[in-house]
DNA sequence: TAAAAATACTTAACAATGTTAAGTTTGTCA
DNA sequence: TGACAAACTTAACATTGTTAAGTATTTTTA
């Protein structure tokens, strides 16, 4: 059994290679720079032997954004150890639009880019992704019980927020915010406390 | 003189010409149908005649881009009609929305697609999508001048609320809304009534 | 252990793409 | 009419994703 479990190793392992350099191309000069060719010379094979372990450029890129969710959530959750959920959730929000401006490769391969989607047959696969949303609607359900926010449906809540960190998070990652470099951050920070503070019942 | 009119207006016919057809071949099926070649054999000429009339590719988009905004602009602006700020807020929320989701070409063309930018060196260039955007920030003035909206800085506002339509409506675009087909639009009108509400002086 | 079969990989080629260089036709004006 | 410019085309280039066919290498079988 021994021999077919190293075969087994040796094939993720040169999955894990083709995926690394992909990444690392990706990352350093988005999409059109991953060229097959290219990937094929940074891990020294030819280039059709990347199809023996993908069935084409689009699976490359839907496990890419796999990866990029894997990275995501482990971000996302380590809020939880917050106690105060107020605090804890003005946290969550700050996380998300960080890791989005810090790692705008991730961000655009999990929810710009059109390509990993087309891969994507069942919402199932997209599980990946679905951690981070329970999450925030886990803490949505808890803000409502101590009437920081106003009882609503939980899905709209969730939804509504979700777009209102993604609308900032893409205004910056597809470069529509011709504001100043300098006055950007702090219109970012400032739109996300306006948006966030909004939310609470005030009284 | 009448000559070089006629050429003048020749050449501008042409360019519509080459721009309608782009156009066309984009709605119907996205970037990537839009080659040099099938635009060429759309308007019955060579591919390269194209390249007397625009300097590469990009610059096709560009101007798309450009004529996209233009019909954004005028769609946004018919709220202008509305007396009441308060509904004149509420239906310019839904305006832009309505667009983005029944044009979604066009939406993504304005503000997703990375083609378009690559041309533009100066936020001047930007001018034709700065007119929607300044009339927001006029509304916004106004409703915080009836006190339905508190007072803060007029451009954290307009960013923000910007942020929050098009975190919707880039969400539906791009195929992240991994809800039931018919609870959907439920689910983005709700969205944009639970943001904009919350943006208002509670009292 | 030698032949057969499966596995891992490569070479060569395809069609499609954006784009350019060089040529040809057409129109304009002296 | 003949020179010149404008409008357009042909042919080609390099780059792309992808496939078909072949060659080594390793494993299995007899």
């Amino acid at each position: 059994m021994s021999i077919s479990e190293r075969k087994q190793r040796d094939k993720i392992e040169m999955e894990n290679l083709i995926l690394n350099s992909a990444m690392e191309l990706f990352l350093k000069e988005g999409y059109d720079n991953v060229t097959i060719r290219k990937i094929a010379e940074k891990i020294e094979y030819s280039p059709t032997t990347i199809y023996l372990y993908f069935k084409d450029k689009d699976e490359i890129f839907f496990t890419l954004q796999k990866m990029a969710f894997k990275e995501f959530n482990k971000e996302q959750l380590k809020t939880a150890e917050i106690k105060d959920p107020i605090e804890r959730f003005f946290a969550h929000g700050k996380t998300y639009i960080k890791f989005a401006v810090e790692n705008p490769g991730y961000y655009d391969l999990m929810f710009i880019m059109n390509e990993p989607v087309r891969n994507l047959k069942s919402p199932e696969e997209w599980q990946d992704g679905m951690s981070s949303y329970d999450y925030l609607k886990q803490n949505i359900k808890e803000l409502m019980e101590i009437k920081y926010l106003p009882e609503t449906d939980i899905e709209v809540a969730a939804f509504s927020i979700w777009s209102l960190v993604h609308g900032i998070a893409s205004l910056v990652i597809r470069r529509r915010m011709f504001f100043p470099e300098e006055y950007r951050n702090q219109l970012i920070d400032g739109a996300l406390m306006y948006l966030f503070s909004s939310l609470s019942n005030k009284n």
